[in-house]
DNA sequence: CCATAATATGACCAGGCGGTCACATTATGA
DNA sequence: TCATAATGTGACCGCCTGGTCATATTATGG
């Protein structure tokens, strides 16, 4: 489940470990801002500043060089979302989607071309694997939320009116459109996250936790 | 604001409206597999079984092209939202929401290919006059309910102590999303929307804003 | 030092693109 | 009927793409 997409070819590995992330974080851009397809391995040497057979002595084709640069992408989410998660083990279900939130945040600062890549893969047709692709990244919901909901229900911490998997959905819904308004315009609904203050987007996260939490907890628990 | 994005050419206009409707279908769908820049005329010319030079006499370019399907696609738009306001003056707040996804369902159900339009401009870079476009399609959230949040508000049908423009943004993420899920895969968070009966889908919707109402409306109200 | 292996290079290929234009076909109306 | 205008056509253009390969350059180690 967690194994590598692909494979590169022994030259890449032999190079110096800054050129190695030189590369890939030139392909990332790449991809970021033209999506699969579109994208061209003629800007990505240009930008390097390396020949192109060069970059075919690396990657076998750009379908192996995209799926590395995806690789590289879910082992940085993977490093984010375990530390985010380190130190929370008590937490209560909504602290927990507040840490998610943050962590997000932080990855997209750290890593936006990466973001980009993801959100291009959703809505490309004919990228590579693509299924594949999207399926390791719903750590969001299903694979992440989905245990901690049924956990959170049998503590009776969730009104029991709710079926779970109808909490996932607005948590996810709402986190992931969250995260998308913190990524690019337009999906924010009017909420100006693009440019926000850290402490600002700090308010408006506790805020919206909050509303989560009266609106799904039951109402005996106090509001 | 609503004036028209793009003038074809006098030549389109002469032509019969079945032909003219089979050429704007079949350059939808064309914009809706491809996205904008990738969306090939070749294919679109040799789907309708029309020469290439003819195209031009049509419009002026692949630009002109677009912004008129997209004209086609804002104005089917408006008239089913306008539909289903239509005798629905006096309901309140959480019903227009179920409405206004209602009408979304239809819309996509009736014209897939113009949501995915959509979908691709909102994730497209390098789509002309995107901006533009985006700000055309924003009725679900600021100019639709931001006003019939600050109305609700008013008439204290909304807890006080969540602002307007947050109800708002996620009354904007569910809907969207739900939409989004709707109308592809892997945007469902688990729901399994894309190929639900259309019983099982108005239960979805009735238990959704079921949801949105006991946690957004004050707690005095009842639940 | 030198033979050999590893790596780097960019001209080149076939194919697809948006767009053009000289020409063929059809419609119009006097 | 026939001159003129309107419309239809597809070969062609320059450009870019992913990918190849003969050749040049560099590293290795006996």
């Amino acid at each position: 489940m967690d194994t590598q997409l692909v494979q590169p070819k022994q030259t890449f590995m032999n190079l110096a470990p800054e050129k190695r992330e030189s590369i890939v974080r030139a392909a990332a851009a790449e991809f970021a801002a033209q999506g699969y397809q579109r994208a061209s391995l003629n800007n990505i040497v240009k930008q390097l500043g390396i020949s192109k057979g060069s970059l075919y002595q690396y990657f076998d084709n750009k379908e192996a060089l995209f799926l590395h640069v995806f690789d590289h992408f879910t082992l940085q989410v993977k490093q984010y979302v375990k530390a985010s998660a380190a130190g929370n083990g008590r937490d209560d279900f909504f602290a927990v989607a507040r840490q998610v939130l943050l962590a997000g945040i932080a990855f997209i600062d750290s890593h936006p071309e990466y973001f980009q890549v993801y959100l291009k893969v959703l809505f490309e047709r004919d990228v590579p694997r693509r299924e594949e692709l999207v399926a390791r990244v719903r750590l969001f919901s299903l694979e992440y939320f989905g245990p901690l909901a049924d956990r959170a229900m049998e503590q009776g911490v969730l009104r029991r009116d709710i079926p779970p998997h109808k909490v996932v959905f607005i948590l996810d819904a709402l986190l992931d459109r969250f995260l998308q308004g913190y990524a690019q315009p337009h999906f924010d609904g009017g909420l100006a996250l693009a440019g926000m203050s850290a402490d600002r987007l700090h308010d408006e996260i506790d805020s919206m936790v909050a509303v989560l939490r009266t609106g799904l907890q039951p109402s005996d628990m106090g509001e």
